[in-house]
RNA sequence: GGCGGAGUAGCUCAGUUGGUCAGAGCAUACGGUUCAUACCCGUAGUGUCGCGAGUUCGAGUCUCGCCUCCGCUACCA
């Protein structure tokens, strides 16, 4: 039996134009945490893929008159594509809609069923089809619409969806959490995973009847399975569930599940462990929720034109440095890590990015690695001089980076991780200034010198290493010229702080500055404009940019994750057509009283036009009721409706927020109730 | 409104169970060096550690109150 395979997930991405910053990190931070185990000798399985079930797919699709699955064919490459531009090595994309998911979903459903963790709810309710409201079962008692102006007869209404069990398992997650505080990261995440899941749970509607796109639910076919429930399945699916018992067995559960924090609550640490429960599957081993990047300090967004592809990203650092793209692509993934600690949101900058390829990459990483090169060249012609034994400040430095990364990396700490090597560096190029091994050549202590630019190559050559999973390429481009004997990916871990040396009097190329530094122009710093900050941004860099079958509609964006996730332009303005969705209209109160139970609640009744509606608001503390009727009101009529305290309420009230409590906005003059506002 | 977190050098932040804790990195100034990508090394700073009070021999470090910001949440629709 094999060993178990080390599992790294991302999430599975909404697929809609290209991956940006935002979305490429958690990919990143997966891709070098595999990277990072495969160093240490671990078999890793890392998955990746997209989700394609979602309305939002077939909407897309339909928009462009095209089928989904062609506007999927379309996307898939550009996806796949941006992955490979990062460099990130995926062992499995899984794409929601192949027949391997469906069956696995089909298959999860079906055994639910069987345990009866899914029945199908008659989705029962109370309508009143003169007030338009839904009303539970406990809220009619003599089959009369609950509303006092109204008493008339109510229907009973019947949906079939399905619903999932998920109350059940509530005290099941809390005691999964609590006995391993360290499932969940960051602590400040678990805690209000916490929080949600005592707040208590409810049964999950599961299906949807009438949907054109998306998974059938077995055994009723006009009905679809919930995205969200058959997105999490992907992590099962790909490890060969149902079908492939050994590669389940040597595969699942999941070691790491990467995610951004806005799907880590609510449905990978509370919905998926229930599922898995559920199942009768055991539970990821950890489960970690970073935070969202701005970018240029505004939330990033395709029509405010910063929502840049890494590739462009990737082409103008190279533009700027004269390094290769790749490298560029490699600093990238270094500055994401490194900036703030994960988990944490953060926001990007070119200028930021900057700073760090020239502060850690050129300055410290690539001028340490040129000067023992050319230090090599000038006082050895070339040839690499044997390690010395023993104890020296160099190795103590490697060995406390190397063990400090081991444990950083433990709970993904990267940034962290990074740093112990940054500090490990600047120790090395100290012991060089203070060994000054040019002075000791220069005083005839030739063998000194070479002990002291041995060691510096040593150094390069565990740097190399240490760096790999968060620079595979530029370690390569290091690794090419200090003259090993192995590819650097023969190497492991252990021999990184191994101190076992180079070949001595293999001969080294001549030296090429793997970071070249980034100068500023004469005169200012801070080079180049941010990206999409300036006005500029909205003409997108059109050579790079991928043909995004959606046009350049200011529709939004990807967001950091996916499936169903929002995500909405914050830009200060929103266009006519935006408020033309906003209806006002005047009502007039026809009668007023407090919510009980609660302090600030009113509910109103009131006239609008021929339409009588319940509104809700909070201004019972500045209003009584009493002074309310009668009097003339604005309400945006086309909110949609919202329950509180069992209570639905139509609409919402226009009120200023004075200094005191609400004040609410009413006609200038008198004008008839139902009146549109503009 | 509730719960939680945060307010520390120009910027980003570290600061364990109260007593060299007033720090690091970047930025700034000066000096050293020259093997190196104007790099590296060293030195120097500035800070009422959000505000006010309290406990204590002694508090960024504990208690109470207040202010500001953020997250989650709610009777914000």
């Amino acid at each position: 039996m094999a060993e178990k395979r080390f599992y790294i997930t991302t999430p599975i991405y909404y697929v809609n134009g290209t991956p940006h910053v935002g979305s490429a990190y958690t990919t990143i931070a997966a891709d070098v945490t595999a990277r990072f185990e495969r160093l240490r000798g671990r078999e890793v399985f890392f998955l990746t893929g997209t989700d394609e079930n979602a309305t939002k797919v077939y909407e897309a699709a339909q928009e462009q008159g095209v089928a989904p699955e062609a506007y999927l064919e379309q996307l898939i490459p550009v996806w796949k594509e941006a992955w490979r531009d990062l460099h990130i090595g995926y062992d499995d994309f899984i794409r929601t809609t192949e027949p391997r998911h469906v069956e696995a979903v089909q298959e999860f459903f079906r055994r639910l069923q069987e345990s009866g963790d899914i029945y199908l709810g008659q989705y029962e309710g109370w309508y009143c089809v003169a007030c338009e409201t839904f009303w539970r079962e406990s809220d009619v008692t003599d089959g009369l619409c609950p509303n006092d102006w109204c008493r008339r007869p109510v229907r009973k209404m019947t949906e079939e969806t399905y619903f999932f069990r998920l109350s059940k398992y509530q005290d099941a997650i809390l005691r999964w959490i609590e006995a391993k505080p360290d499932r969940l990261l960051p602590d400040f995440r678990r805690n209000e995973v916490v929080a949600f899941i005592k707040q208590g749970l409810r049964d999950q509607s599961i299906s949807r009847p009438g949907e054109e796109w998306g998974i059938p639910v077995p055994g009723a076919e006009n009905q679809v399975v919930y995205v969200w429930f058959d997105a999490l399945i992907n992590y099962l699916t790909a490890a060969g569930w149902p079908n492939d018992a050994e590669t389940f067995q040597n595969t699942w559960p999941a070691d790491i599940h990467f995610m951004a924090k806005d799907i880590f609550v609510r449905f990978h640490c509370t919905l998926w462990p229930a599922m898995l429960m559920a199942a009768g599957l055991p539970l990821p081993c950890r489960l970690i929720g970073h935070g969202f990047w701005t970018a240029e300090g505004r939330k990033i967004s395709k029509s405010l034109g910063n929502a840049i592809a890494p590739g462009d990203l990737a082409r103008m650092l190279s533009d700027a440095s004269g390094c290769e793209p790749d490298v560029a692509a490699d600093a990238i993934r270094y500055y994401l890590l490194r900036e703030v600690p994960f988990g944490q949101d953060a926001d990007f900058s070119f200028d930021g990015l900057k700073l760090r390829f020239n502060t850690d990459l050129a300055n410290d990483i690539g001028n340490l690695c040129n000067r023992t090169f050319s230090l090599i060249h000038r006082l050895f012609g070339g040839k690499v001089p044997a390690l010395p034994g023993g104890d020296s400040p160099v190795r103590d430095a490697l060995k406390r980076a190397a063990e400090t990364m081991a444990q950083e990396m433990e709970e993904q700490r990267y940034s962290n991780a990074l740093q112990a090597l940054s500090d490990a560096i600047k120790e090395v190029n100290k012991h060089l200034n203070d060994r000054a091994p040019w002075n000791l050549h220069k005083e005839g202590k030739t063998d000194e010198a070479a002990g002291v630019i041995a060691e510096s190559l040593e150094s390069v050559r565990a740097f190399t290493i240490l760096y790999s999973p968060f620079l595979p390429v530029a370690a390569e481009r290091i690794w090419a010229q200090i003259g090993a004997a192995e590819p650097l990916s023969a190497q492991t871990w252990d021999r990184a702080a191994a101190w076992e040396g180079l070949p001595a009097g293999a001969e080294l190329p001549q030296p090429t500055p793997v970071f070249p530094r980034i100068e500023a122009p004469k005169g200012q710093k801070a080079a180049g404009k941010a990206p999409g900050a300036g006005k500029d941004a909205s003409k997108p860099n059109k050579k790079a940019s991928v043909p995004a079958p959606s046009e350049e509609s200011g529709k939004p964006t990807v967001s950091q994750t996916e499936p169903s996730a929002e995500s909405k332009d914050e830009s200060n303005f929103i266009s006519i057509d935006d408020f033309a969705k906003v209806q006002l209209r005047t009502a007039r109160v026809l009668a007023a009283e407090r919510v009980e139970g609660t302090t600030k609640l009113l509910r109103l009744d009131v006239e609008m036009g021929e339409e009588d509606r319940t509104v809700l608001a909070g201004i019972a503390e500045s209003y009584a009721p009493e002074e309310l009727v009668g009097k003339t009101v604005i309400v945006v009529a086309n909110l949609e409706p919202k329950k509180m305290r069992g209570v639905v309420s139509q609409g919402m009230l226009l009120a200023a927020s004075g200094p005191d409590g609400p004040v609410l906005v009413a006609p200038e003059k008198a004008v008839d109730s139902g009146s549109e506002v503009r």
